[in-house]
RNA sequence: GGGCCGUUAACUCAGUUGGUAGAGUAUCUGCCUUUUAAGCAGAGAGUCGUUGGUUCGAGUCCAACACGGCCCA
C-alpha cells in the first residue's frame, strides 16, 4: 500500500550508505559457470569431482533465506533451474568480505564461488571461497513462510507471486510446454503458421463485442481482432490448404473467472477436411497434449478425473438436451413453449432490441444453462442450428443444421469447429440477414465484402476449429480461474501503489 | 448489473460489549562457525482502503465510494 516508507525507508538510507562509501550496487561482471540444476545433476550422476570439492563452481541467483551465526552463515539462493544452500565461512571469503556480506539482505542477488560439501544432515552445500553483491533489493521480500497471498497483490505484481509461490512459475512452464507441443503436433502434420491481422476494419469471425480504436495518421477506426477467422480462410482461398495461428484476441465483454479482455485462441484450417474429420484430429491433439505436459492423459481437474484417452462422446444438441438437460422433445419445435420452460428453469433471456431472440438462441441458452455444466468428460456436441452458426456449411441431409461442432470438458466450452461455408451467395445471406437483426447498438456487426470476395473466387472444401487456449491451460494445470493461467491478467488501475 | 465476503505494520494474520493498536516473519542492535520456518536478549515500525455520519469517544456501528475474491446475471 501507500505508507510502505518505514521499512523502505530505513532499507534505502541503509543502501545509500553503502553507496556513499563507493559500492558497487549493481555490478555486471559476474560469470556463471553451473546451475543449481547442473551442480545437481552431476553429484546425481555420481560425479566424485563435483561431490568431492573438487570443482570449482561459480553460481548466481537471489537470496531466499539466511541462517546467520557470528562468523558464518547458511543461505539459500534460487536461480532458474532450482534452489540451492550455500555457507558463507569468515575464515574462508576473508573478514572483509564476511562484513560486507553481513549487510545483504533477503532478495539481493548474490554471486559465489566455491565448491561443493556435504552438511552433517547430508545437504549439498556450495562452500563459499568468494561471495559478491550481484544487485541489490531496494524493497523486501514478502514473508517467506505464508509468503504473498493476497490474490490482488498477486496479480498486480506477478514478479512477486512468481519469486514466493513456485507453483505459479510450474503454471507458465506448462503453459508455454503445451502451445510448443500443439504447435509441433500441426508442423508435423504439414501445416504452416501465420499471423494475420489483430487490428481489423471490420471485426469478424465471432458474435462479441470488439475493442474500438483509431489509426491517427489514416484518420481511420479500427477494431482490434475478436477471431482470426475470416483472414485465415482468405489464405485457405490463396491456396494455404493447412494453417494455424496461435495468438490473441479482444473482447469487449465481462471479466471473470472464465473470462479475460484478451485470450488466446488457436484456430486451424484444413482443405479437403470435413468437421468430422476435425473432431477426430482434436481428439489426438489432446491427448498427444495433455501426455506430454502433465505425463498423463488422465489429467485431474478441480477434483474430477478428465479422461482424454480412448474416443469421446459425441451427441447431437437435442440428444444432449433431452438425456442430460431434461427438456421434452416436443419443446425444441415450439417457440413459444420453449420460452415458458427456460423461464421455468430460471434461464434469463435478455431480449436483444426490437427483434425476439430466435429458436435457435434460445435453444443454444437453455443448453449453456442446463447441459454445458454437466457435460464434465470430453464430448462433442453437433447439430446446432445454422441460425446460430453463420459461417458454418449446411448439412447435406438437413439445411438448417449445421455441419458443426462444440467441444465440451469440465463443464466448459473449449473448442468450436465445422466445416466452412464455401458458396458466396449463401455467406453473402447470412451476413445480410446477420446486418438486418443486429442491436441498434452493433454498429459494429457489418458485411465484409472482401471476405464475400475471396469466396467468390472459389475456397476448396475445408473445415477449421477454434480452441481456447487459457482453458485448455487451466484444464492441464488444475486452475479453477483464466486469471490463473494469464501472467497479467486485466485488472482495474489500483487507486495506490 | 445484483448478492455475499474481504481490505489493520513490508508480508501473513489477531483485535472481546465502541474506551489511546497486537503477534509471528522481515528490519535494526548485541551474542552465536553445520543451520533447515535456527536460537537467545533488546529495539524501531501503522492515515486500521477512502470519504462522510452516529457518539463524550469509532479499527469496531451506519452510509456512500474504490479495489479485490466468490457466486449469480
Amino acid at each position: 500500500m501507500a505508507q510502505a516508507k518505514d521499512v523502505i525507508t530505513k532499507k534505502k538510507e541503509k543502501i545509500e550508505a553503502l553507496k556513499a562509501e563507493g559500492i558497487e550496487l549493481f555490478p555486471s561482471d559476474f560469470k556463471v559457470t553451473h546451475t543449481v540444476a547442473q551442480i545437481r545433476a552431476a553429484i546425481e550422476a555420481g560425479d566424485n569431482q563435483m561431490s568431492g570439492g573438487h570443482v570449482g563452481i561459480r553460481a548466481a541467483g537471489r537470496m531466499m533465506a539466511v541462517n546467520r551465526f557470528g562468523k558464518s552463515a547458511f543461505i539459500r539462493f534460487r536461480d532458474r533451474s532450482g534452489q540451492m544452500q550455500a555457507y558463507i565461512r569468515r575464515d574462508r571469503v576473508g573478514e572483509e568480505a564476511y562484513e560486507f556480506f553481513r549487510k545483504f539482505d533477503i532478495g539481493d542477488f548474490i554471486g559465489l564461488k566455491g565448491t561443493i560439501f556435504a552438511t552433517k544432515t547430508g545437504e549439498w552445500t556450495l562452500l563459499a571461497d568468494e561471495c559478491r553483491l550481484l544487485a541489490k533489493a531496494y524493497r523486501p521480500m514478502p514473508e517467506k513462510f505464508h509468503g504473498l497471498k493476497d490474490p490482488e497483490k498477486r496479480y498486480r505484481q506477478r514478479y512477486l507471486d512468481l519469486i514466493m509461490n513456485p507453483g505459479v512459475r510450474e503454471v507458465f512452464v506448462r503453459r508455454s510446454l503445451l502451445i510448443r507441443k500443439i504447435r509441433d503436433f500441426l508442423l508435423s502434420r504439414d501445416y504452416l503458421e501465420v499471423e494475420t491481422p489483430m487490428m481489423q476494419p471490420i471485426a469478424g469471425g465471432a458474435d462479441a463485442r470488439p475493442f474500438k480504436t483509431h489509426h491517427n495518421a489514416l484518420d481511420m477506426d479500427l477494431y482490434l481482432r475478436i477471431a482470426p477467422e475470416l483472414y485465415l480462410k482468405r489464405l485457405v482461398v490463396g491456396g494455404l490448404e493447412r494453417v494455424f495461428e496461435i495468438n490473441r484476441n479482444f473482447r469487449n465483454e465481462g471479466v471473470s473467472t472464465q473470462h479475460n479482455p484478451e485470450f488466446t485462441m488457436l484456430e486451424f484450417y484444413q482443405a479437403y477436411s470435413t468437421y468430422q474429420d476435425l473432431m477426430d484430429l482434436t481428439e489426438e491433439m489432446f491427448r498427444y497434449a495433455a501426455q506430454e505436459v502433465t505425463g498423463s492423459a488422465i489429467v485431474s481437474y478441480q477434483g474430477e478425473q478428465i479422461d482424454f484417452a480412448g474416443r469421446w462422446r459425441r451427441m447431437t444438441l437435442f440428444e444432449a438436451m433431452a438425456s442430460i438437460g431434461g427438456v421434452e422433445p416436443r419443446l425444441l419445435k415450439d417457440r413459444a413453449a420453449l420460452m415458458d420452460f427456460a423461464e421455468s428453469r430460471g434461464v434469463a433471456i435478455e431480449q436483444t432490441g426490437e427483434a425476439d431472440i430466435g429458436k435457435g438462441k434460445l435453444i443454444t441458452k437453455i443448453f449453456d444453462h442446463l447441459v454445458e455444466p454437466r457435460l464434465i468428460q470430453p464430448t462433442f456436441i453437433t447439430g446446432y442450428p445454422v441460425e446460430v452458426s453463420p459461417l458454418s456449411r449446411r448439412s447435406s441431409s438437413d439445411p438448417e443444421i449445421a455441419e458443426r461442432f462444440e467441444l465440451f470438458i469440465a463443464g466448459k466450452e473449449i473448442a468450436n469447429g465445422f466445416s466452412e461455408l464455401n458458396d458466396p451467395v449463401d455467406q453473402k445471406e447470412r451476413f445480410a440477414r446477420q446486418v438486418e437483426s443486429r442491436d441498434t447498438e452493433d454498429e459494429e456487426v457489418q458485411m465484409d465484402e472482401d471476405y464475400i470476395r475471396a469466396l467468390e473466387y472459389g475456397m476448396p472444401p475445408a473445415a477449421g476449429e477454434g480452441v481456447g487456449i487459457d482453458r485448455l491451460v487451466m484444464l492441464l494445470t488444475d486452475s479453477a480461474s483464466i486469471r490463473d493461467v494469464i501472467l497479467f491478467p486485466h485488472l482495474k488501475p489500483a487507486e495506490n501503489i
